[in-house]
DNA sequence: TAGTGGTCTAGACCACTAT
DNA sequence: TAGTGGTCTAGACCACTAA
């Protein structure tokens, strides 16, 4: 060990002590490591301590585990990272700016037939088509395109006169259970240009959402961020 | 329950009752949610089943746990998602195209102030600038720009002549246990504009790494991807 | 079929923190 | 200080899959 009595204690050490042996090659990448069992032996501490620390490393893409086969150092590293999806006026606000919205669009429309087909959506059927600038400090920070299902929504409801943003509206009464995202590059299309004030086709940074409660699609919903904005996460 | 004797058993199955309660409001945003030990009498397992199932929805953004405090359904949606960092080749691969690189540059240089401040390494010292174009059936994918402390590396490295694209003989030689990444959306540069056959100021999607063994910087890269490309994950 | 990881149990002690 | 989550243990059974 390094600095003996530092350090991590219970599982983190174990998986810092196999993290250790990978880095030192003493496992190499693509090379079967000692079973549970036998570490558990060698820590001195129980199975389940080092499947805990193991079962982290997988899912961090560190090592692949399958049954029988046991626990290999990954070949091809596909590191993965846990992002946060953020919660814009949280983070306006975590920046010290001030945060407004305001509402530029909200009408109940039939979409365009990708978005219908995205969320499974019979043709002809309409949706509530909601637009909305996000600002921090006064000036323009995400422009928001965003589909809501009128379905999943309680009667009555109607989107124009917010006092929370759509997002955390939808939060508070509509939560969903599962969704997708993608992150791209695409230069700005004409209103984005317009709203977030930067020249058409100007890049910006576009997080794209479908959420869905249980089979039922909810939003789609297609955030385009100004210039310099960054997701930022550890490996 | 929705259709008995059906769906996952176990701890998958505790996590998917209390995500249906909290979709149902029975558990409202914000309110504490019963005592690990009171679930687990309920359901009729132990609690470390339980424990494990909280902890996922813990992980995932859904639920805030703090000790005596209890565990607190999330009143602000912090979602997590979990991104796979990509290997370039099996990307490529993985769409059915055929990988290819080709290096562009390489130098034993004194990087720009940023470069080395970022790093912390001191001013003056010489770093490896290596430049990657890397082709999907022979067309521009992505462009990488990376810099690379030749501290960690083997005595006499050279990475002018690599059989494997730096990233790949990296993760097989020189192991790092901790970066950070940061995903943008910024105009090509002139270069990257060059390299990536596109007009100069598109838009690219970049990602930007920094990556360390132990307490010693190893590399900063950034690659840039040309049109198109999307970065997916679940939530 | 046998080896390995995946999970569960019942109980225990510890660490943190709201009160 | 007392309540709650965090973790560990020793043992057990199950599920998957390579040989």
């Amino acid at each position: 060990m390094t600095t003996p009595g530092a350090g991590p204690k219970g599982w983190e050490a174990i998986r810092a002590e196999v993290l250790r042996r990978i880095d030192r090659r003493e496992w190499a990448p693509g090379a079967v490591i000692p079973p549970e069992a036998e570490l558990a032996e060698e820590f001195g501490v129980a199975r389940a301590t080092v499947n805990r620390a193991l079962r982290e490393l997988a899912l961090q893409g560190v090592v692949e585990r399958r049954r029988k086969a046991g626990t290999r150092v990954a070949t091809h590293p596909v590191r993965r990272a846990v992002v946060e999806i953020p919660v814009t006026r949280l983070e306006v606000e975590g920046r010290g700016q001030c945060y407004a919205f305001h509402l530029t669009g909200c009408a109940l429309v039939v979409p365009p037939p990708p978005v219908l087909a995205r969320l499974g959506l019979a043709p002809g059927s309409r949706m509530w088509h909601v637009t909305t600038l996000h600002l921090a400090d006064g000036r323009p920070f995400l422009y928001e395109d965003r589909w809501l299902n009128p379905a999943p929504l309680p009667a009555g409801f109607d989107p124009s006169e917010p006092a929370l943003s759509i997002n955390e509206w939808l939060v508070k009464n509509v939560a969903y259970t599962y969704g997708d995202i993608a992150f791209s590059a695409e230069p700005a299309s004409e209103g984005e240009a317009l709203q977030l004030d930067v020249p058409k086709g100007a890049p910006v940074f576009v997080i794209e959402r479908t959420t869905w409660a249980g089979e039922v699609p909810v939003t789609l919903v297609r955030l385009a961020y100004g210039p310099g904005y960054r997701l930022r996460t550890v490996l």
